[in-house]
RNA sequence: GGAGGGGUUCCAGAGCGGUCAAAUGGGGCGGGCUGUAAACCCGUUGACUUCGGUCUUCGAAAGUUCGAAUCUUUCCCCCUCCA
């Protein structure tokens, strides 16, 4: 019989590879197991990069798997080397404690539930990796490595081949990732490792370690790259990653991020992030486009912000975009009623409204038409703002081309 | 350790004494078309400006020169070949 979880997990196109596809399911279909994604904590928060991985743990608690989380304090301390062409900078220990803490916010809130046995288990490799004895690691582990295995691993070969410098602390990162899924089976009783395609040969070691030291079966499963069509990067936008986080990204941008998905892309992000059943993706798939990207985007919002924010998200798209009126959600700026008095220049309000930050590309965008007051294109620099722009209410807006907007309020 | 090649604006990559804020391509941004899509077309892409200019940029520092990304010296970094 086919197990719910993988036939689930392949049809939202969330299946890359398996070490042993049959195994795997005869497994899951015997019992519920705990399996484990690590994250990386080079950055304060995730972003929409991470986003399949977690939708992965959100899959397993559905089918009644608990998830285990590992936030790499240890291995971030030392870089994976895979997809990477150089070695990254080395954060500061502070730096890594503080972005643990942040990120593990972000699993408690995909990963809600109420049944205890479902609640995530958070793990930090550096609890066990910090207290290595150099030699004892060498003597039990290292010994299960060859050399000539490891060069031929894409994430070493390929900085080999590229002639690029690959250092011994880079070099051991899978050994100790493999080590990491040694520890969790040992003391979690974690029996799959889940990651990106990327993420194959670290996880193969990770199995072939606990094949070799413990003579027991785990499994690996991995994720495709998500590629869009356009070609370019999943989750990096004009304005930078997309962020998981409400003070890195407001719930509006966020819901505009993907409201601006490009066509091709709708109904594969359908299936991958949002909870919506197949069957009903499958029924809905040849309506109109913008309004599944409607859908999309206010699926993704309510998971991490809120039903009310994404609610708001949409309002506000849809008085700024359709009626080009303003909505409650733009950011806002605030401005003294005596500083208008005299009028304001147009380049100096911009500038205090972050839509830019230097004036000579305040100047470049007036000229491209690119800057409006109340939908009007503003036509010279000198412009002054005064009280005569404001709507009865107090309110301006502010855009900057056509998707930016921002609402200046009098106090 | 020896011999060569190289470090240029977001990236790739030209320039090799003045006409260089630096060709070209990519990316980004803005405009047009449209559907807040794609494709396409146009514009723009160091900062400040009273729009006359001014200031800071071509690995770092010092020097030659009226004048340097371009020449010299030292230093740092990367690559190729030899040992």
């Amino acid at each position: 019989m086919e197990n719910s979880f993988l036939s689930e997990f392949k049809k939202r196109d969330y299946f890359n590879q398996c070490t042993n596809s049959d195994e795997l399911e005869k497994l899951m279909n015997q019992k519920k197991i705990r399996a484990y994604i690590g994250f990386d904590c080079t950055a304060p928060s995730l972003h929409v990069g991470s986003l399949l991985q977690i939708m992965c743990l959100r899959l397993l608690q559905k089918h009644g798997h608990q998830p285990i989380v590992l936030l790499g304090g240890g291995t971030t301390r030392i870089g994976d080397p895979s997809g990477k062409e150089e070695t990254r900078k080395i954060l500061s220990e502070k730096e890594i404690e503080k972005n643990i803490k942040n990120i593990e916010k972000i699993f408690k809130i995909f990963l809600k539930t109420n049944n205890t046995k479902l609640k995530p288990i958070f793990v930090n490799n550096y609890k066990w990796l910090g207290k290595l004895n150099y030699i004892k690691f060498l003597r039990e582990i290292g010994k299960h490595f060859t050399i000539n295995k490891m060069l031929s691993f894409d994430s070493v070969k390929l900085r080999l081949e590229r002639e690029q410098s690959l250092s011994y602390m880079e070099f051991n990162y899978m050994i100790l990732q493999a080590y990491d899924f040694l520890e969790l089976n040992k003391t979690k009783n974690c029996l799959m490792q889940i990651g990106g395609s990327d993420q194959w040969g670290n996880i193969v070691n990770g199995v072939e370690l606990i094949k070799r030291h413990s003579s027991k079966q785990v499994f690996g499963l991995t994720t495709p790259l998500i590629t869009l069509s356009s070609g370019s990067k999943m989750g990096k936008t004009e304005k930078g990653a997309v962020w998981l986080d409400k003070k890195m990204l407001s719930s509006y941008d966020y819901w505009q991020f993907w409201r601006n998905t490009d066509d091709r892309d709708v109904i594969k992000f359908l299936q991958m992030f949002t909870d919506l059943k197949i069957e009903k993706i499958e029924k809905i798939k040849d309506q109109n486009i913008n309004q599944l990207k409607i859908l999309l985007a206010s699926e993704a919002t309510t998971m991490l912000h809120g039903k009310t924010a994404a609610q708001k998200a949409e309002l506000t798209a849809k008085n700024t975009f359709e009626e080009k009126s303003i909505g409650e959600d733009l950011p806002s700026v605030k401005i003294k009623k005596n500083e208008l008095i005299n009028g304001i220049n147009i380049i100096d309000l911009v500038i205090s409204s972050n839509l830019l930050s230097s004036k000579s590309e305040v100047r470049r965008m007036i000229k491209n038409k690119g800057i409006k007051i109340n939908n009007e294109p503003v036509e010279n620099e000198k412009y002054n703002v005064s009280l005569n722009n404001f709507n009865q209410n107090n309110f301006l807006k502010l855009s900057l081309g056509k998707k930016n907007h921002v609402i200046v309020k009098i106090i």
